[in-house]
DNA sequence: TAGTGGTCTAGACCACCAT
DNA sequence: TGGTGGTCTAGACCACTAT
């Protein structure tokens, strides 16, 4: 493990390159344990906390996972979960009758779990009522927490908002349980046949509740989907907010070149 | 500024959630200079470093910038560029003549530049070759390498890929200028009209080559989009890979929902 | 109990920015 | 020049994991 690189003069970016380069050189393989801040620190000559600085830099590049009281080791890369179009067709939901993410979940032989948290009535968030068309002061939506789980895990977060000229009055407004085909196949029966998908994505640091809430390590991003599902005539009857890890999923479209 | 926060036993976590309520309330508007950690150390009564280290998580949440020498600032929410499908609409390549990148720049009336920094023939990477449909090992793809800025910053990376013997003797491998229409104008005069594309997005930390080449801030993840061409009888023509600053640019795709 | 990371102290000196 | 952040030292005590 020594003393090799001559690139940086700080002491801490010296021992943070020399790891970085033990482990894309697979010297240290995924899962190996990092010698311990003290015996960094004595091998390189620093404080401990120099040592410590130097971690904390692999912590920020997503590289090692910090565990306290055992060691630090070098992060496994997951396989991601990917989700895209075909979350919404009806040939896969009808032929299945399994939901898209039990589906992704059951190819990569895990277990997949979906907890609706609560169903609530709100005013709807400015950047949703815009999206639904409806009076983000005056109208009222339904609200649907949605947690997604792999092999007992949070891995996504997802809150729906349904008019409630739309919900009202059936199961989408009253009940966790969605029933065969979930969702969507409710929205056929209602007269809201899905068409087109708008998709806005954007990537961010999580909040600290986030942290919690999905058990998200350091030093990991998450994907922020703002989605739209819309009839063949154009009327958007449907807005989800979908928060993942950015480590354990993905996004995967394919799609036409309109004109 | 006091200490008000009952809710975490620790210093810097309590001077860190003081900080982060004040600068949601606004109490800290955006571009606001926080306390120098002298001066918060002093108020809350603890070591430099311990402040210090509350600015760090502050940091680590993409809340603030951190500027060497003149102190710590809410970060300014950036309004983001986007891109989507319509990036590869044809009549928007013939109607304006503009690139999609210029043209969404310009509807934020910024200075948009385009530099193709290099042109080369290589092995394609393996998740490349995969998509392109040819052999990693035997065969050799064209590859363009360019840089994407907005007012003289660079915010964006695209390496694309194309399988040599569609790109041979065509400007596409020598000329770092498209033309008129740009690049899917000259697939489309070779025989390869784009009809549809595949877009892979995943988000990540960037590596420090990418921090350094795109100026990526403290607590700014990167998207990463892997883009595929396709024509209407399913041929994959050419792979791009775009490394974006997450905080600059997000996607927004709006596609029909297929069977 | 020994070893690990987590937090903190009370300094020090350096590099950068503004005046 | 004085104020800011950047890095480092040489300790200390705590919390967690393993044996």
């Amino acid at each position: 493990m020594g003393a090799t690189s001559e690139s940086h003069q700080l002491p801490s970016r010296r021992i943070a390159e020399d790891l970085r380069r033990a482990i894309e050189s697979k010297t240290l393989p995924e899962g190996a344990k990092l010698p311990s801040e003290r015996v960094l620190a004595q091998e390189y000559g620093t404080a401990r906390n120099t040592a410590r600085e130097a971690i904390r830099l692999l912590v920020e590049q997503g590289l090692v996972d910090v565990q306290h009281g055992r060691g630090v080791f070098v992060r496994r890369k997951h396989r991601r979960f990917h989700f895209g179009s075909e979350r919404y067709s009806r040939r896969l939901r009808e032929e299945t009758g399994l939901s898209p993410y039990r589906a992704e979940l059951a190819k990569q032989g895990r277990t997949a779990h979906v907890d609706c948290t609560s169903i609530t009535h709100v005013k709807p968030p400015p950047e949703v009522a815009e999206r639904l068309a409806v009076d983000h002061e005056a109208d009222s939506v339904v609200r649907r927490e949605n947690w997604y789980y792999a092999d007992g895990e949070p891995v996504q977060i997802g809150v729906t908002f349904i008019p409630l000229a739309i919900a009202e009055g059936s199961v989408l407004a009253t009940s966790a349980n969605m029933g065969r085909g979930s969702l969507y196949a409710r929205f056929e029966e209602l007269g809201y046949p899905i068409a087109r998908i708008r998709e806005e994505i954007a990537a961010r640091m999580p909040t600290p509740a986030e942290s919690r809430n999905l058990s998200i390590p350091d030093g990991v991003p998450v994907l922020e989907v703002l989605h739209t599902g819309i009839t063949g005539d154009g009327t958007p009857f449907e807005v989800t907010r979908f928060v993942m890890r950015a480590d354990l999923n993905g996004l995967d479209y394919n799609m036409p070149v309109e004109d």
